[in-house]
RNA sequence: UGGCCUAUGGUGUAACUGGUAACACGUUGGUUUUUGGUACCAAAGAGUCUAGGUUCGAGACCUAGUGGGCCAACCA
């Protein structure tokens, strides 16, 4: 079989090159650093397919390193839920590393680095610091600490070390430069103290790196060749190379490899959150029920709710990588769940709304076990019982008195087939006193070879097990929940984003075991949850079957092309006329009419100033030169006087060689 | 009043060293079907943000503009 040669990401595009500028494949080297703060979500699905795909495909070590250098926030859970997740993705990390592992080698280097006269310790507060450092459009000043001696500094920070000052006191910086463009350069703090014990190094520290002076030295000692973060990170990437450069020196004989930072965009998904400290928040404010809630969008919460590491991978994969902003839909993630259940769910039957059914010249005690396909897509499947009997329960759903011919289910005197079963003919129903109905009576027939349009599940209500289904909707009703300044994202909080049902399925499920995942038929897949007890089984949705019938029920009055109107509301008509005007020339002349008529009603909306910037387009570009010419008529015929700019634009418009603009123009006079 | 990144169908990603846009999801039809699922077939949908330039030729390269994003935590 041969596969397709995919087409390579940037990133891929980067490391090719390197190989072929003279990098040596064993020298490939990639890592994924988490920090130990909260627990993964669909987000770091991505960096982590990044990094371990890339170690996959050039066979190259991935290390899986925590970046833990800030004790306050950091906790061994974490640790062990990112470990969980990243094992049950199928990814296999080379080392389990983590940042603390080298605090002392980042210590020893920075007593260089202080003795070369590139760190100082600062002994201001951290408001003073900040003003001396400027924004993002001034430079900053230098501060009155910047100059002590080398041993006043290597005297301070062996202090600090020591524990001999309060947290606050002192901090040690880099000293770059704080008039830098880049307020990363600004001397960038390096340590702070900080008397808090560490889920690691207990109490063997009492100071602290930052990232940026840990990440980057990590990823140094560690031989890194490829350092893959988020595009946030691109500005760190001049600091990055600052501390590397200078280590550089010290240790080039025993750490040869400098690791190179390249960035790419996160993703985003819509409808949902993608920050650790507002999941946090979801979990805290008792929102969902945990970090592992099927809501949520962490991995463990995805697992929950039963979507496969081949699903999420399938997914990462078809995401693609890039660096512009993106916000991918969710009915990716769910056909890519789909696609993979499809193949291995096997199929059982469920009624989620029951409503009962009586066959009438069904036997009265009779009960018949039925053979039923557990997956028409794996021939190894095999078959399954299904017991029949007098009684059972369908979908209210799928029943109407009355209904159209489109209307594929049961109807009076209408024939429809039961899933696995007969053919059945819809004859009276019975109601309550409020017109409810309460059951339907058919009659049945053994033929099932006649054709007939509908196929109904069903189970029968004598055999039926009685379970709890928890049917999810998105957590969100706002497609970019934290994107609003304006408001908080909690106010977005979809009420109903979990919906409890009480279900009846087939006896054949008794046996299941939690975790295991089934394609309710004509409805969706279900797992079983971790809720489940030996009395009552319970099952997430983990997503419905795609739908055409649903898809077709909405009146039409629910116009859904809102975005295109609202783009073409939105822009402006000169950028509209533009860009209509740029194809002009290429049309087939109805076509070139009909857009003509358009022109000529957005310039209705056009300034003269915007239609003279169009003068001198440049000859070539036929189209605009057409449009500007049409736009031109209509400011003319609404009263725009005449002047030399529009003579010579309009002689050389009759000048050309383009018919259609010399008709125009001409028009024009 | 600065720096950096970015701009391709509704969404996401492609297009090897420049040779006139492809794939996936979604959408819409159709065929098959004991799941209105799956599978299969087909269609619609962008001419690559705008303008200028380089070139025989630009989505790709250059310049400017515009839109979007990031940067002022003793967080990562």
């Amino acid at each position: 079989m041969s596969e397709e040669p995919k087409s390579l990401n940037f990133i891929e595009h980067i490391i090719e090159e390197d190989l072929k500028a003279g990098l040596s494949k064993d020298k490939l080297r990639f890592r994924f650093p988490p920090e130990p703060n909260g627990y993964l979500h669909i987000g770091h699905t991505k960096a982590i397919g990044i990094s371990f795909g890339l170690g996959e495909k050039y066979n190259a070590p991935v290390n899986l390193r925590f970046d833990d250098t800030n004790p306050a926030k950091e906790e061994q859970e974490y640790v062990d839920a990112i470990k969980r997740d990243i094992a049950w993705m199928g990814y296999e990390w080379a080392n389990e590393l983590y940042s603390s592992d080298y605090f002392q080698t980042l210590f020893d280097w920075t007593i260089q680095l202080i003795k070369d006269g590139k760190a100082y310790v600062d002994s201001q507060s951290s408001e003073a610091m900040a003003t001396q450092k400027g924004t993002p459009t001034e430079p900053g000043v230098d501060g009155p600490y910047r100059n002590r001696t080398v041993d006043e500094n290597l005297e301070l920070f062996l202090s600090m070390k020591a524990g001999k000052f309060d947290e606050g006191k002192h901090i040690l910086r880099a000293k770059i430069d704080m008039q830098h463009p880049n307020m990363l350069m600004r001397d960038p703090i390096m340590y702070r103290v900080l008397k808090k014990e560490h889920h690691r190094t207990k109490a063997n520290w009492c100071i602290y790196p930052m990232y940026d002076w840990t990440h980057g030295e990590s990823d140094y000692i560690e031989q890194i060749s490829h350092s893959l973060c988020s595009l946030e990170f691109k500005p760190h990437r001049e600091l990055y190379d600052w501390f590397k450069e200078h280590v550089y020196q010290y240790a080039s004989n025993e750490l040869p490899m400098q690791p190179k930072q390249r960035e790419f965009a996160r993703l985003n998904l819509s409808y949902t959150i993608m920050s650790k400290r507002k999941l946090l928040q979801l979990v805290q404010n008792g929102v969902v029920s945990g970090w592992d809630d099927p809501r949520m969008p962490t991995i463990s919460g995805l697992r929950r709710r039963g979507y496969t590491p081949k699903s999420i991978r399938q997914f990462i994969d078809k995401v693609g990588v890039a660096k512009r902003e993106n916000v991918i839909d969710v009915s990716l993630l769910e056909f890519c769940i789909r696609e993979d259940l499809n193949y291995s769910a096997p199929r059982v039957m469920a009624v989620l709304d029951p409503v009962k059914l009586i066959i009438t010249n069904y036997p009265d005690g009779k009960e018949e076990w039925l053979e039923a396909e557990n997956n028409q897509e794996d021939d190894s499947a095999g078959f399954r019982k299904v017991p029949f009997s007098k009684a059972l329960y369908i979908e209210r759903d799928d029943f109407k008195e009355e209904a159209s011919s489109n209307f594929f289910r049961l109807k009076l005197g209408g024939q429809v087939r039961l899933k696995n079963a007969y053919i059945i003919k819809g004859e009276t129903v019975v109601k309550d006193s409020n017109g409810n109905i309460t059951e339907i009576h058919c009659t049945y027939s053994t033929d099932t070879e006649q054709k007939v349009k509908g196929t109904l599940h069903w189970v029968s209500i004598k055999h039926a097990i009685k379970v709890e289904v928890r049917e999810y909707d998105r957590l969100f009703r706002d497609e970019a929940p934290d994107s609003h300044p304006e408001t908080d994202f909690m106010e977005f909080l979809n009420p109903n984003s979990l919906k409890i049902i009480e279900a009846f399925v087939e006896p054949s499920l008794a046996e299941a075991k939690v975790g295991e995942r089934f394609q309710f038929q004509r409805l969706g897949y279900f797992n079983v949850d971790d809720d489940s007890t030996e009395d009552l089984l319970v099952f997430n949705k983990t997503v419905g079957l795609r739908d055409s019938w649903a898809k077709q029920k909405p009146k039409p009055q629910q116009q859904q092309n809102t975005p295109q109107a609202q783009q073409q509301q939105k822009r402006p008509a000169i950028d509209e006329i533009k860009k209509l005007g740029k194809k002009y020339a290429n049309l087939p002349e109805d076509k070139q009419q009909k857009t003509k008529t358009v022109i000529l009603k957005l310039a209705e909306d056009v300034s003269y100033d915007e239609v003279q910037d169009l003068f001198n387009t440049s000859v070539k570009k036929t189209g605009t030169r057409i449009a500007t010419v049409l736009m031109l008529s209509v400011l003319l015929k609404n009263g725009q006087e005449r002047n030399t700019e529009i003579e010579e634009f309009l002689a050389s418009a009759k000048a050309d060689s383009n018919t259609t603009l010399v008709v125009e123009a001409n028009a024009v006079g």
